[in-house]
RNA sequence: GGCCGCUUAGCUCAGUUGGUAGAGCAUCCCGUUUACAUCGGGGAGGUCAGGGGUUCAAGUCCCUUAGCGGCCACCA
């Protein structure tokens, strides 16, 4: 053995691992199943510290491995809809293109091709891990099957009166021109200013004095004495395009103690003045387009974006006197797009939804009946306070990069559809069908097509027909949104278990046996994007839940407490440092020392201290190995007793009741080791796990005891061999060490194992160690 | 505004049901005797944020104050 671990054989042992089989579980009702779904990485994003956190998951896995059950892994990665798109058009604006110069099946295309070129990488890296997956169960999102599944999802849905279209006010983002849903709007506290101007007999006061061409109302409060008068009147109002005439209405969502406790109502652009709006049945009047900008209604300051409008305005107010005065220190919060910052312009289209009370019901009971347990305990309550509150789920995005939503439509049925399309000379085109099917044939339409928007209240039809059911029109389109990506992956567990959602009975055999999954484990952030959505889906297709444990882990800090990004520059980069220190020093650090969900703190440091403890354990192999060729000098036939590591070795000297005074000690430190380590892994503590394999291991074993055998007096002077006992606790340590460092403990394994006659083939699926009775 | 978490050695953090304060890094002294200097031996360093309470006993449970952080929420 050399002087120092080195790290460089890992790939090797990975490849023994994985070429035996010992990753792919066989479906064995004798045995009890163990499944974990991995939390699919984006198959464009190249590993960062985050996905080297699955680390926590195959120290699981590895321990489950070990006690014998039938244990899987199952690996996958994401198409990630709109954080991909979101790539590729940053990549198209470098070449000076946008999406807007490809139709959607060429775009489509493109962004496959892009995402292919980099999905083998992150597969790769995973490997270089040691994360024992079982690549032969590996799927991607796109898959046909897992795409039926999407489908069939959405048509039981549907089916089942949970699907409807409608005009809502949504989170739209100009920049990324897609709508969101609540969880993707980031809230930022930021300084603005708070305009007061004359409104009719009111003042009011406003963040968005560029909107007041949309206002269709103005509210006060109905406890108000001040304006009671104007309550139901209609008043006259001064604007910048000429004198207009709003309702004055009374609502409570007024706060009286606010600017002067007068609101102007924008139903079409505030997502509070939309629900006013339907209380009290106001028009909706659009005065910012999708592109961002004022639209033709705003007389002279159309084309202007929001940002230009918002300025000019207030100059112009200025000039006739109609502002007031400004308040520029005012602090509130804005929405900001959570993939690009931009500012998210609340808007009123049509979108789909799905009505999430029923399918979050269950979720809740499952919860709180325990049917599914969260560790550490408190996102319980925060899983099942947001399942209470939830709301209807907007499900389409504006984007090309994913399953399209299946509905038709009937152009001829539908003339007020409105389309984008490139022509075949590539010029955009854009209108509604009435105005343009003289012009252009259906076919030029469909294969150029970019985008389409029926208006809510248009028929659909969810099973692609030839043709229109209707009007046997042969001229149909299907929906252009697409699914919001965690619709897809919230049927993740189902879908890569070969669960057939259309017919159920055709479901795989695996489905049948790792289903429902032992445990869930990710990044909190996504508690509610991801696992709830999986419960939901889960139960609403299966009846039970898709995992029996939640385990939430926290995100990797730098040793300031400050998360990682590329613009801080402070990322610890995974595979320099596997490239640097071994793999399994990386992993011991990312676990050592770390509290439930608390954020893991790692750096350079650590993992040199690890790589140490890991050497450590290599000298100590190495140190043993020596004093078996000593021994074997002397009579080459004789294992040393115990060498077996398990308790047929510690009968025999248990009988001769000759074990030394320090033997005993450590046995018995060994034994409670063991106790501690599994009741540590049973309960996801495994920063304490770490700790105490670290401490025994180099401050007992290797400090005290090791040392301590060596001034032990020989046998023929009356001494106990320690060897035994050596050998005995460094196969034991090395099986429970294994889960967190598996490289080093099944290198020092091989490497000893023909001298010691270890039976086991790989460590990485011995049996668990067991408390010896002493 | 609501909810949750954190405050322990110079730094970063552990401390699972209450029972004489721990680790890594840094620091000081000594040490190369047959594993390891990626090492060994030893030392210094904490009124466990402040206050109150329960208890024979509290870093650990309860109340409270302060500071920091996070999540959620429709206040123009």
């Amino acid at each position: 053995m050399d002087k120092a671990y080195e790290p460089s054989g890992e790939e090797h042992i990975y490849k023994l691992w994985e070429d035996s089989g010992i990753f792919t579980p066989k479906i064995d009702p004798k045995k009890q199943p163990f499944s974990i779904i991995l939390p699919l990485p984006n198959a464009n994003d190249p590993m960062h510290i985050g996905h080297a956190l699955f680390t926590i998951q195959d120290i699981l896995i590895r321990y489950h491995r070990m006690l014998g059950e039938s244990t899987l892994w199952l690996p996958g990665s994401d198409h990630a809809g709109i954080e991909t798109q979101y790539v590729f058009e940053k990549k198209l604006a470098k070449e000076d293109k946008s999406r807007f110069d490809f139709d959607r099946d060429t775009l489509y295309k493109m962004i496959w091709d892009f995402v292919e070129e980099n999905r083998e990488l992150n597969v790769a890296q995973m490997r270089k891990l040691g994360f024992s997956m079982d690549w032969t169960r590996y799927h991607y999102s796109l898959e046909p099957k897992i795409i039926d599944n999407v489908l069939a999802t959405f048509k039981k849905l549907y089916h089942d009166g949970l699907i409807y279209r409608a005009e809502k006010i949504v989170n739209y983002c100009t920049h990324c021109g897609t709508a969101f849903s609540n969880l993707e709007v980031d809230y930022v506290d930021e300084v603005t200013s708070l305009y007061y101007m004359k409104y009719g007999p009111f003042t009011l006061a406003t963040t968005r004095p560029e909107t007041k061409f949309g206002d269709t109302a103005v509210a006060v409060n109905p406890k108000d004495i001040r304006y009671q008068q104007y309550v139901g009147q209609d008043i006259t109002v001064d604007g910048l395009l000429g004198p207009f005439k709003v309702r004055v209405i009374a609502d409570d969502m007024v706060d009286m103690e606010f600017g002067t406790g007068v609101v102007k109502i924008t139903p079409a652009h505030d997502p509070d003045d939309f629900e006013a709006g339907l209380r009290h049945h106001l028009l909706i009047k659009r005065v910012i387009g999708f592109d961002g900008r004022l639209n033709e209604l705003t007389g002279k300051y159309a084309g202007l974006t929001v940002a230009q409008a918002r300025i000019k305005v207030v100059e112009d107010m200025k000039a006739s006197g109609m502002l007031v005065k400004i308040d520029d220190n005012y602090n509130h919060r804005i929405g900001r797009c959570y993939r690009c910052k931009h500012i998210i312009e609340p808007m009123v289209m049509p979108q789909w939804f799905v009505k999430i009370d029923a399918l979050a019901k269950p979720a809740l009971k499952a919860a709180r009946d325990g049917q599914v347990k969260f560790f550490p305990l408190r996102f319980k309550k925060e899983f099942t306070d947001w399942m209470e509150n939830i709301r209807d789920w907007n499900i389409s995005r504006q984007i090309v990069w994913g399953p399209r939503i299946p509905a038709w439509y009937c152009l001829d049925c539908h003339p007020g559809i409105k389309l984008n399309f490139l022509t075949k000379d590539k010029k955009v085109v854009t209108g509604l069908y009435v105005d343009l099917k003289d012009k252009y044939s259906f076919d030029e339409i469909r294969s150029g097509l970019q985008s389409l928007s029926a208006p809510v209240g248009s028929i659909f039809y969810v099973d692609s027909p030839d043709s229109c059911p209707k009007c046997h029109s042969k001229n149909l389109l299907q929906e252009t949104d697409t699914f919001d990506t965690w619709f897809l992956s919230g049927q993740w567990p189902l879908s890569t278990l070969g669960y057939n959602v259309a017919d159920p009975t055709k479901s795989s055999p695996d489905f049948a046996y790792f289903y429902p999954t032992s445990v869930m484990d990710t990044l909190w952030d996504i508690l509610f994007f991801w696992v709830a959505r999986m419960m939901m889906f889960g139960l609403y297709l299966t009846k039970e839940v898709p995992f029996k444990t939640i385990h939430l882990h926290a995100r990797v800090v730098d040793k300031n407490g400050q998360k990682m990004s590329k613009s801080k520059a402070n990322v610890v980069d995974p595979l320099s440092m596997t490239a640097k220190y071994g793999t399994d020093a990386l992993r011991f650090s990312l676990v050592y020392g770390i509290a439930p969900a608390s954020d893991i703190v790692v750096s350079e440091d650590k993992i040199r201290a690890h790589r140490n403890f890991v050497n450590k354990i290599w000298n100590a192999a190495r140190f043993i190995e020596m004093l078996i060729e000593r021994q074997q000098e002397k009579s080459p036939l004789l294992a040393p007793v115990g060498s077996k590591g398990d308790l047929e070795g510690f009968k025999d000297l248990k009988g001769k009741g000759d074990l030394d005074p320090a033997d005993l000690a450590i046995l018995q430190k060994l034994n409670s080791l063991i106790t501690s380590t599994t009741k540590n892994l049973n309960t996801f503590h495994f920063g304490q796990a770490s700790e105490d394999l670290y401490q025994f291991f180099w401050h007992e074993f290797c400090d005290v005891y090791i040392e301590s055998t060596k001034n032990r007096p020989a046998q023929n002077e009356g001494g106990v061999d320690a060897l035994p006992v050596l050998v005995h606790i460094l196969l034991t340590s090395l099986k429970l060490l294994h889960p967190f460092i598996p490289f080093v403990t099944e290198t020092i394994y091989q490497n000893l194992k023909a001298q010691l006659g270890w039976t086991d083939p790989f460590l990485a699926a011995a049996p668990w160690p067991t408390v010896n009775e002493i």
